[in-house]
DNA sequence: CGCGTGATTGAAAAGCATCAACCCAAGTGG
DNA sequence: CCACTTGGGTTGATGCTTTTCAATCACGCG
């Protein structure tokens, strides 16, 4: 089993190229994780918290209620992402994060990351590029509850996770993994869990795409991505140009 | 007439103390403001640019064209505010910045915001601060059109600017300046013109607020906030408390 | 004055939510 | 071992929300 810290290091790599002495630091802050069960917080609106946290293994979501009761996800946060690199410089919360599965998690205390923004520029600079990556993909999410019918917006959402975990090797042949509900799919992309079924099963007649038990098998990739209007630019997935 | 750059060292002097030497930087990076005309293209999806853009004076907009014709607005920008820092670090740009107004805006060279992050901490900290804030609000809009009424979309939106206008002075008496179409604001919010203006009349009728000529007039502040489900929280506009 | 752009209103149709029922599989406890 | 419960998925019927299409109005400008 290789080092627990592979997919984040693995993708700060992608951005920056990672001396020696960075790297050690970055094993050193991702070695001792805890485990989370699945459908719990790990941090809510409103709390001023002195940790950021990191996902090792699972998946979580951040969200945040609304006051008919129901909630309105806007990311979800696969191995390697950052849960709240916010927190270390912002002042409070303003939404919550909740595990989906059961997740493994470090905590790197705030003060460690302030004093990394005045010793290593290139660690910064990279998780700047995460910074920048997330609010590409909070853009795009915008154009897809804001200007896709239902069917469409269910369809760019796979199109886009495909996209991103087999960037990661988590994706087999045209499936992955995505373990939420369809009341929590529809509580992604602005639908009830009712309309959410109907439009998978559309989806799944038309031959592009089905979602059963846990796992996402995109039947005819090309159809589903014109049909989506998906374009992986925001993504970023490739990596940076040499910067000099 | 005070000094063009005024709103920008303001700004990042609300998130960071900002030393001479910073101080001097910022100034002589936001010396020569060029003149645009309103309804341009600063930037387009898919540059690749080799400047950061800063608006001094005037309006403008964050946008994704749709294959329908349509185009989606998910930011304004208005002074002080970066329009693409992200280009610093990414490498192509994944939607387009057009102004909205006539706008005063400076260039800033790729190169130095990047040689800005190898010497400065404390200004790269407050860039990303404003990165993070950026991300804040792109949470929130998602919110907005994934599980609010259109009414009550628009509503969020007018109290959204009502505070952040305020926080740099440009608001009277409940009321600022959004020299925006109706056409504009639908693209905002996911709307057509047609649904837009009606959700306005109904705004205007239960006396919340009014939009007339480029003015948005807050009728009953209190109502409206509650109405809309407002909570200034993820603009983070409170200072941050003193670090250290 | 005529034209163009934006605002406004009406009527009809489509999209989506709501309410309600039922199915199914995986626990859980007697 | 089975009755019971529970959470999630599926489907139908109905109504509200929003879009679409179309027409008209108001205003600034050459």
């Amino acid at each position: 089993m290789p080092n627990a810290s592979n997919a984040f290091i693995r993708k700060l790599q992608g951005y920056e190229p990672v001396g020696d002495d960075d790297l050690a630091w970055l094993r050193d802050a991702s070695a001792t994780p805890r485990k989370v069960k699945a459908n719990t917080d790990l941090i809510r609106e409103g709390d001023v918290p002195d940790n950021v946290f990191l996902i090792m293994e699972g998946i979580a979501c951040r969200y945040k209620s609304t006051p008919e009761g129901g909630r309105q996800i806007f990311a979800y946060l696969v191995p390697g992402d950052f849960c709240d690199l916010h927190v270390a410089l912002l002042d409070e919360m303003d939404h919550s994060i909740a595990t989906l599965t059961p997740c493994s998690v470090v905590r790197i205390p705030k003060g460690k990351v302030l004093e990394l923004t005045e010793t290593r520029p290139a660690l910064t600079r990279a998780f700047w590029w995460c910074s920048l990556v997330d609010e590409a993909v909070l853009r795009e999410w915008i154009v897809n509850v804001g200007s896709r019918n239902a069917e469409e917006r269910i369809a760019h959402l796979f199109c886009e996770l495909h996209a991103w975990l087999q960037a990661v090797g988590l994706t087999s042949d045209g499936s992955f993994v995505l373990p939420i509900t369809q009341t929590e799919l529809g509580d992604t992309v602005g639908l009830t869990a009712v309309h959410a079924n109907r439009s998978l099963r559309s989806l799944r007649e038309a031959g592009l795409v089905t979602f059963r038990g846990d796992i996402v098998q995109v039947t005819d990739m090309a159809r589903l991505q014109a049909f989506a209007g998906f374009n992986p630019n925001y993504l970023h997935l490739q990596r940076k140009r040499q910067a000099s």
